[in-house]
DNA sequence: GCCGTTTTCGGCCCGACTGTTTTCAGTCG
């Protein structure tokens, strides 16, 4: 079951879906929206606050504060029902089309009778959109291509990865456009999000028709708008990209804008008001005389509002203007990784094969950890754990020190695949959850707390063994876990991998508060996925992470007597 | 509905683009 607070956050955003459709209530709407986002992202269960607590929560005030505590206790809140009356439910539905909004879908249901996509595209179909204010011939044919696209399911989002790889490719052939001057990617993807909605590319450069043209010719893809400032295309794929053009003299200005995110630019906006200063995507200007501030980098920006350059992993609105910024964990930090597999289970190069790779990214130490014997698809035996650790002992000839583990299973009760003695001759071990995902919540805690307990476990891997917009995470008490993490000195990984990445920024958070240590790892199955530490660096410094935190950026030496230490237990 | 160095009322980011409009509303990010 997802955790209340996921609930209620997706109850508070039907209500501002409710609201904005109603009209004139716009400022109450992006309340509740404000709100919803807070409850969802809270640290804290919110079945276990109180009034006060709840409305300690940004954003929630006495209103939202006693509907949450409405629903915790019976189950619903009134004036939602009530609201719900007034709409079909398939009416929300209809936001969902690209270029249709709260205003035009409230306008169909109250001229029209319309409260769903199928009876939506019947009264198209019959003609009797026509002569409806609003709705032109174009109009209506946008609307029916939003349809396609939204029943297509290319709306929706994508790994980062796929995002990475298609604004990649875009920016190496814009580059070659005359006259660019600077382009990179922005939005969600510089903030290194989980997923991404849609690709925003920007690029300096004092003409922008060179680029605009390019990019329209994108193959593979349609053209959404097109404009001097701004195009938008959707590739075949479904994804949006966003192509701005600016002069290079806003550049720092411009990036700060289209990297966002939006919570964090309008806190920043809204601070900066008081000072008499306005900020947009060409510079940051004094409001009585618009004299123009700063405007070339994104540090000339932030410094002239008082404020270091905020990286944007950390500009989501969670404190980052309010005080010292931690010095985040960068990818040269990285000494090791200590979670990978080679083709002796299921990874698909062999051991000599990834240590080379390995080192070529300049590690000072690499643990090789394939799969321990309890999963029988992988058909490992004592016997060839043992004649691999002879192979690493071979082959660890330096600089780069090769560590030997194992990724052990977590078996339902929150045993591992060895006994004790078995396991002491291994350097480190991960220990994952890889089967009886479905547990309830107290026996999986009481599963992984049991691993952690294991004098013999250094790391719990891809904690939640959730997939990105695949497969929902375990249902667990992770707050119990983490505190169990901490006290025992096992870590908690981030798993780097973009299908995994796991845990994630939220769950980084709300573990640092308990002291918890953390490990980067690729769980790499073949050489290419070494390379995709760029994604768990950037989850961890989402969540805030500094160096220190993270074991995998220690020295060998301290990383010994981590591990040894936990023995001694 | 929420918030506060403009603090219990009055403001809430703001610009680009499209379509329909005859000066602007709606949508999007």
């Amino acid at each position: 079951m997802a955790r209340p607070n996921e609930v209620v956050g997706a109850l508070l955003l039907e209500f501002a879906d409710l609201l904005s459709m109603t009209g004139g209530q716009a400022f109450k709407a992006r309340a509740y929206e404000k709100a919803a986002k807070a409850v969802s992202g809270h640290h804290a269960d919110i079945s276990t606050l109180d009034l006060k607590q709840l409305e300690q929560i940004p954003n929630v005030g006495k209103s939202t504060a006693a509907k949450i505590l409405e629903y915790l206790s019976t189950g619903k809140i009134e004036t939602l029902e009530k609201m719900r009356l007034k709409m079909p439910a398939g009416l929300r539905a209809l936001m969902n089309i690209p270029g249709l909004g709260p205003q035009k879908a409230v306008a169909l249901h109250s001229e029209l009778g319309i409260g769903s996509v199928e009876e939506l595209t019947a009264a198209i179909e019959a003609g009797k959109l026509e002569g409806l204010r609003g709705f032109g011939p174009k109009t209506v044919e946008n609307i029916l291509h939003g349809i396609e696209v939204m029943q297509a399911g290319n709306t929706g989002r994508v790994l980062i990865s796929t995002a990475m790889a298609v604004a990649e490719e875009i920016i190496a052939d814009l580059k070659q456009v005359k006259g660019t001057e600077k382009i990179t990617y922005a939005g969600s993807l510089r903030r290194m999000k989980e997923t991404i909605g849609d690709v925003d590319i920007l690029a300096a450069a004092n003409d922008s028709g060179p680029l605009m043209e390019r990019f329209a010719k994108t193959p593979l893809s349609e053209v959404i708008v097109k404009g001097p400032a701004k195009t938008s295309i959707r590739t075949a794929r479904g994804l949006q990209v966003d192509l701005r053009v600016v002069p290079a003299k806003s550049w720092g200005a411009a990036l700060m804008y289209f990297t966002g995110s939006k919570e964090h630019s309008v806190s920043l906006r809204t601070r900066l008001v008081r000072q008499g200063l306005k900020l947009s995507e060409y510079g940051l200007f004094r409001a009585e005389d618009n004299e123009l501030l700063a405007a070339e980098t994104e540090e000339d920006v932030y410094a002239r509002l008082g404020l270091p350059w905020i990286p944007p992993a950390l500009r989501e609105d969670r404190g980052e203007l309010d005080g010292d910024l931690p010095m985040l964990v960068q990818e040269s930090d990285l000494k090791g990784d200590l979670h990978t597999h080679t083709n002796l289970t299921d990874g698909v190069a062999p051991l000599a094969r990834m240590v080379e790779a390995a080192a070529k990214r300049g590690y000072s130490y690499y643990a090789i950890t394939d799969h321990a014997k309890n999963l029988p698809m992988q058909r490992m035996t004592d016997e060839k754990m043992l004649r691999q650790r002879e192979e690493v002992r071979a082959l660890d000839a330096g600089p780069m020190t090769l560590l030997h583990g194992t990724e052990l299973n977590i078996d339902p009760d929150g045993e591992v695949d060895w006994d004790h003695d078995f396991l002491s001759k291994f350097d480190i071990t991960v220990a994952s959850v890889h089967s009886h995902f479905s547990q309830p919540s107290k026996v999986m805690t009481q599963r992984i707390i049991r691993a952690c307990e294991n004098p013999y476990v250094n790391i719990i891997g891809h904690l939640t063994t959730r997939k990105v917009l695949k497969r929902p995470p375990v249902d667990a008490d992770f707050d119990a876990v983490f505190e169990a993490a901490a006290a025992t000195g096992t870590a908690i990984e981030i798993n780097a991998h973009p299908d995994r990445l796991d845990i994630n920024d939220d769950l980084i958070l709300r573990a640092k508060r308990h002291g918890v240590k953390f490990s980067i790892d690729s769980d790499a199955h073949s050489t290419g996925h070494l390379n995709l530490m760029r994604y768990g660096i950037g989850m961890a410094q989402r969540g805030w992470l500094t160096k220190a935190e993270v074991i995998n950026t220690w020295p060998l030496a301290k990383l010994r007597a981590f591990v040894k230490s936990k023995r001694k237990i």
